[in-house]
Order: structure tokens, then sequence, then C-alpha cells
DNA sequence: ATTAGCACTCGTTAAATATGAGTGCTAATA
DNA sequence: TATTAGCACTCATATTTAACGAGTGCTAAT
């Protein structure tokens, strides 16, 4: 157990090394005004967190800095949980809801926001389409071989895709296979929609075999639509100023990391569900971000579950702020009106 | 003018300079098959050859480096013009076609192949949709107060939109307003389309009034899509490969530029339409680019004009082979049919 | 229990030195 | 007259050495 002293001191610590990314040594410490401990009761308590493995020193004669240890128990003890501002809340609300009404905007107006909020990089995924469902599809000819089909969610997504045929179709055999694939298929979610479609046509009488050949058309087109989550990144640049970015060998594997969109897809996808959470360091399991901490937390836009949204720092992040600002974008988001 | 065996040593110098990133010597050039002359020979031409500004030497005791006036010559009397190897382009060709038949993903797999090819990075512009006009409007409607609006062009691009009405609005009223919209406006240039929505309003009777308060919902969001001409960056990576930027005041603004896409779309649409154009360093006029070389070249998609594709690679890039491989893929490009 | 004092560690910085690739010039050579 | 060998000179880079100083751990005094 931690005396309050060593308490003090840890959070000294950190507070201070997250300011300036500096080892911080006991005789620093003694001078601040909190602090009313001589460098030596100071150091004592030191080597006593150090062996408790929450503080480490990078060599015998630095400071001391915090370990991903020290960390945890300083985001778990030490940062209050959110309270929200409600003037600030408001302000970004404002700042929100005058940018667009366009959910796709609002979240990347979220991301950035959120990142020159902290100077951290953001990224924000919007809703995963493979749970939303099928409302409707529907088909618009462009010319006698082209036309393009329209798929519609639940949730008001849509699609598009032109799609060719290999020769003239008429148009009544086009509406009769339309409306087959919606009295069939409505409802179906996204994901499944591929098998789904399989298996109607498997169910089809050879005597609807008109229909089959030219519904394979629009239905090899329509499952190809596999509506990617859409995902934005805010305040890339932001990484350039931090201090533990100012070499390649850091620098490099964060930015090759950041920009395969597909793979950072996925790694959002994959976190565990939860209002907001904190990784420090190794703990996210990427050999990229060994580095870095990262808040993340789901959001809702106008109340309903939307998506994920994350920040990303180094490991020697003001999780304090961090927190407190991630609390209140998703909360401007949570109260954010879609429709009015 | 240049004398047989200068032209020789400028070459030398350059191809040299172009594989190592090193400033050639004397001696080092004397030692090249090539090269007969004895290193003070070539320090005499290298004398002179730096007297006409073709190259320079980065301090006293240095070995010579390519100026930009060399490498222009260079680029200009050196590099054979694009002899199309018949095999090698097949090859592309046959890449590009079994990737996809939408442009969209082609011109992508155009920009990925380029850039793996030759190890820079490259941008690929797609067709500026400002200047394809309108072929159609149509509306779909979601529930009672929503819908999407689809634009479709001459070039069959189709943009979609989800608008909301104030309240409920008549079927009949938003068939007429699509029908009026596609009366009048069928033919338009996208680009221009505000306006001229806006005339069109202006000839209204009063006696319209009902559609033509609905139809403003309409106008609102139709004219708010501008198709942005897409673009897509192949090889974003490849830069840090590059012994010139491999320190962060390089790098830096190298990144931060190419990151930003409106910027890179503008500069990309202000370039001359020309078959293969080469920027050397400083030319471009972009400070973030002044270490880097270009090589852009508008290309044709199954024979139609399409957009534009560019390579970026340090100032000491391998211009003979870029050219080349560029040649290849437009070429490529312009012979891959989009339906069949 | 706290603090003052002191020897010790070790990364950082600066100065001193050595190295060597490359040049320009001059004189010899073909 | 054009080419080449030879040599003194330049200057970026690497290596060594020394000085510095922030910080620690331990011991003894308070």
């Amino acid at each position: 157990m931690l005396t309050d002293r060593q308490l003090l001191i840890l959070r000294a610590i950190i507070d201070d090394y997250i300011q300036t990314a500096q080892p911080v040594g006991s005789r620093t410490l003694s001078k601040r005004d909190d602090l009313t401990f001589s460098s030596a009761t100071i150091r004592n308590d030191m080597a006593d967190l150090e062996d408790m493995g929450l503080i480490e020193k990078p060599h015998t004669s630095a400071g001391r800095i915090p370990s991903e240890v020290g960390y945890r128990y300083y985001v778990d003890h030490l940062v209050e949980k959110q309270i929200i501002d409600e003037r600030e809340t408001g302000r970004l609300e404002e700042r929100l809801k005058q940018s667009s009404k366009e959910s796709e905007i609002l979240i990347r107006q979220a991301a950035d926001l959120l990142s020159d909020l902290t100077n951290y990089t953001t990224v924000a995924l919007g809703p995963n389409s493979q749970m939303e469902t099928l409302a409707r599809v529907d088909f618009m000819p462009l010319d006698e071989r082209r036309g393009v089909v329209l798929i519609v969610t639940d949730q008001g997504h849509v699609e598009h895709r032109t799609v060719m045929f290999e020769s003239r179709v008429a148009p009544d055999v086009i509406e009769e296979t339309i409306r087959l694939l919606n009295d069939r298929l409505v409802g179906t979610p996204i994901g499944q929609l591929k098998i789904r479609i399989g298996e109607e046509v498997a169910k089809l009488q050879l005597a609807q075999r008109q229909q089959y050949e030219n519904m394979m058309q629009l239905i090899q087109s329509t499952l190809g639509i596999q509506t990617p989550s859409s995902l934005y990144l805010g305040g890339k640049k932001k990484i350039f100023n931090q201090p533990e970015f100012q070499t390649l060998d850091t620098l490099r594997p964060f930015l090759e990391w950041i920009d395969e969109q597909e793979r950072l897809t996925h790694w959002l996808e994959s976190l565990p569900n939860r209002e907001i959470y904190v990784s420090i360091g190794s703990e996210n399991g990427i050999v990229a971000l060994q580095n870095c901490s990262v808040i993340t937390s789901d959001y809702t836009l106008d109340g309903k579950t939307f998506g994920t949204i994350a920040m990303i720092g180094p490991t020697r992040m003001n999780y304090r702020h961090g927190v407190q600002m991630m609390g209140q974008i998703i909360e401007a988001l949570r109260r954010t009106k879609l429709d009015e």
C-alpha cells in the first residue's frame, strides 16, 4: 500500500513528466509548492516506488519516469471519473451542430474537434453496416445495358453501384427481379446478404429461369457491395509535435500503421464495447503502438448506437485531460439531434 | 556546347548519383568501364560542367552532384522518349484487367502498380466530374420525411444523398419537382448546377409556389453534392526508403503536404494537360516538394479522357525508368476495356 | 522519521585530433 | 595541344578525450 506522501510523489512525478517529457529528479520535486519534503526524503520514497515497479530510471544518474504500471495506477486511482462540464459540452455540441447534419460529416468534425482539443491523433469509426439490415433495393436504368442498383439499410444508409448487363434486359424483367429481391431479402443483415441471395436463388423453379439468369447479374453486383465502415482520421500531423516521435525509428512505424485503413478499422471494431477505456503502452498489443496509449470509447449519435472513437498519443499522454475531453465529445455527440 | 566526353561524364555523374545518392568524384568515375580517361582529365571536364551550371559540389572536398539544370539537361537530352515494351505493357494490362472493371478500383490499382514498379509515391486523380453534365435526377422515398436524391452524369457516374424534409411532402409534388429538375437541368455541367438551379427557381411563377417551397428542399441538397474528383495515393510509405527523407526536416513537410487531399487535388487539376511531363526540383513551385521531382501525365481509361496520374520522388529520381513506367501504365490504362 | 552532506555514476557536450575522399593546379608526357 | 601524374590543400566525418552536471544512494546528524 502506498503512503499518502508516496502517492503525492507518484502523482507529481507523472504530472511533471507528462508535461516536460524529461525524467524528473528528487530536487526538482522538492522545489514544488505541493511537496514540502527535502529531496532526500523524496529520494527514499522514490526508491520505494521504484521497488514497487511504479516508476523507473532510464539510467543511474537520471531522474525517474513512470512505468506502465505507474501510469496504470495513475489512471485507475488518480484520474477522477469524468465530470462533464456543462458549459464546455454545450459549446462542443454547438460547434458540431453547425458543421452539418450529415452523420458522416458530424463524425469527421467530432474527430477533428477532439484532436484539436487534445493535440493527439484521433480515429473515428462510423457505424458498422454489417449489422444493419436491408430496407430496400431499387434499380434505376441508365441506358439499355446499364443501371444503378441502390440498397438502403434500416438505418437510412444508402449505397449504390452501377451495373452492366451482358445483353439488353427487358424492363419488366428487371422490375420483377427487384420486386423479388425486395420480397425475399428485406430485413436481412447486410453481412448475410451474400449467403441469403444464394439460398433464394436455389429455391427458384426452373420455370423462373429467365428471371434467374438476369437476376444473377444484379445479384453479383449487389452482393459485391460491402459497405465499409467509414473511417476518419483526425489530426494525423499532431504526432510530429510529440517529442517521443522526433526520430524516424519511432515515427515511421506509427505512420505506417496509422495509414493502413483496413487494419485500423479491424482494430477499432475488435475493441471491447465500453464507455471510455484507456489502454496504456504495450497493453494494446500492437507493436507499432508500443509507446502509445489509446483512449477509446463507443459513442452514440443522437442517442443511437453508432461507432467507436479513439485518441492516440504517446504513453506519456495527458490522461486526465484526454479522458475528460473524450467524455465531453461523446456526450456532445449523444445530444446532437440528426433530424431537426 | 558540350563535347562528347563532357556529355559522357555528365551522364555518368547523374546515373551514378541517382543510384548511390552520394556525390561522385573524379576517381570513382575514372574507374568506370565506359570512361577511359584519367581522373585528372575528368576533373578538368567536371570543372567545365560546373562552370556551365550542370553540376555542383556540396563543399570543396566532395564529389559533384547534378544541379537542377543538370537534371533538366539529362531529362531533355539523355532520356530516350518512351519506347513501349509490348510484352511488359501487356502484362500490366493483364494485371489491371483482373483487378476489377470498376474504374475507381482500376485507377487505384494503377497507382499502386506504378508505385511498386518504381518505388516512388504516386497520386492518381479520377475524372473531374465538374466537367460532366447532368444526365438525370431521381428520387427514391425512404419514409414520410426522408428520401434519397440521385444524380447521374453523362459519364455514368452516380452520386446520392439522403435528404430530409421539414414536413411531410406529397409524393406527386416530389414527382413533379423531379420532372421539373429533369426537364430543365439535364445537360448542365455539374459545376454550374448551383447557378442554374438558382436561375430556374427565379423563373418560376408565384402560382407554382407549392412546388417552389418543396423544391427548395431538394435543391438545397442536390446542389450541395459536389462530387469530388476521387483521389488515390499509392505507396505513401515508399518515401521512407529514400535517403534524402531520413530526417524529419525533409520528411515532415512532404508527409504533411501529401496528406492534404484537397490541396493535392487542386494541384493535380492545375497541371498542364500533357502526355508525360517531368517537373524537376523547385520547378514545381511547391515548397514542400522543393527536393522532389514529379512525373505527371494525363491518362485515358478505355480510350476516354479520364484523369491525371503523378509520380513523386526525390529530385534524384530515376527519370529514365520513371518515364518509361509511366508510359507503360498509361498505355495499359488506355487499352483497358471497361465494358466487356 | 527526516534531512544534510558527500562520493559516485553516467549521459551529454565541447574541444582536440585524426582520417580520407576529393579538388585544383602545375609540370611532365605523348 | 590534349592528357595525365603528382602533390599540396580543403573540409566533412569519425574518434578520442576531457569537463560538466544532474541525479542517485548511502551515512551520519538532527
